[in-house]
DNA sequence: TGCCTTTACTTGAACTCTCAAGTGGATTTG
DNA sequence: CAAATCCACTTGAGAGTTCAAGTAAAGGCA
């Protein structure tokens, strides 16, 4: 047996295998859900939402990856995927010659409208719906806190 | 622009982008951890733990993935990648010619001692060194309302 | 100006996971 | 008791991710 001693606490036991099923289930059901709807991964819907709320819905490759938190590598083969579904385009950036430029296109747009209220109703129904604003307080405390060492660059 | 019609409240809005970058960055804070000190993902990690606990070190595959929540084909996948490291073995039901039981090797037990160690201290780490008591009470309860909806078996 | 390093991205292979289809042993049922 | 159905798993293809290596332009700097 592994884990008879005991380092962590009973509650923390019980919280940790909560947290680590929950999570699981969520991000499959954020999936499938976008899947079955749209057609993409929860991580290509968010590239979408990304570009969308991009000032000329544009970015650099680089911007973009450091602001969804994805490598490099990530974000081309994602991108590579939604440009052959022509809801994305890159093109050479004018003042930078190694750079690219990120955009999504209006097919992409059109298709992020309507999917959008399907997403947000799986948060709803998922998450949303059955916490008090409190809990929903106290769940970003906690995010916000653990984000300190996650996410070293967060302010 | 998407989303200009709030659908979430602020509030929501600023938990739900906490909770999300978060729960990337710990899932794969915990496999980039397993994958350099014990050269297993997360998931598999998982698997050997469940095996470790079970009354005599086996489980049927089926009863093994619904414990795991796992599909039946991604336990299969894992255990094939796991049997070939030498981890797990599996081998014909005596009470019934379809099943199969699953058991954590040795070699897997060897492994896993140590590794536990490691994995407790990156969950501390990442988790449980940041909140309060009364913290990790919150985010328990919060996870369990959620697991209501996400998981219908769940008690 | 010409090297040398950095930066911005791409590529390809290996791996994991999903989904649909397949195999073959149990179970039911007429 | 044979045929049909169900159940426990496996298989294979396709997709997404990671990691290491590669390409090519930019920016020192001597």
């Amino acid at each position: 047996m592994v884990g008879k001693q005991k380092w962590l606490t009973d509650q923390e036991q019980a919280t940790w295998r909560s947290l680590m099923l929950a999570t699981m289930l969520l991000e499959e059901a954020l999936d499938r859900q976008l899947q079955r709807d749209a057609g993409i991964p929860h991580a290509y819907y968010a590239i979408l939402v990304a570009l969308s709320e991009a000032s000329e819905r544009a970015l650099r490759m680089t911007e973009l990856a450091d602001r969804m938190h994805y490598s490099q590598s990530r974000l081309t083969h994602a991108m590579t995927s939604l440009e052959r579904a022509g809801l994305v385009s890159r093109h050479r950036c004018p003042t930078d010659g190694r750079g690219q430029v990120a955009t999504i296109t209006e097919t992409g747009m059109k298709l992020l409208r309507p999917i959008a209220a399907g997403h947000v109703a799986e948060v709803r129904r998922t998450v949303f719906d059955h916490l008090t604003t409190e809990q929903v307080a106290q769940l970003g405390d906690i995010c916000n806190t653990l984000l300190v060492t996650l996410d070293p660059s967060h302010e």
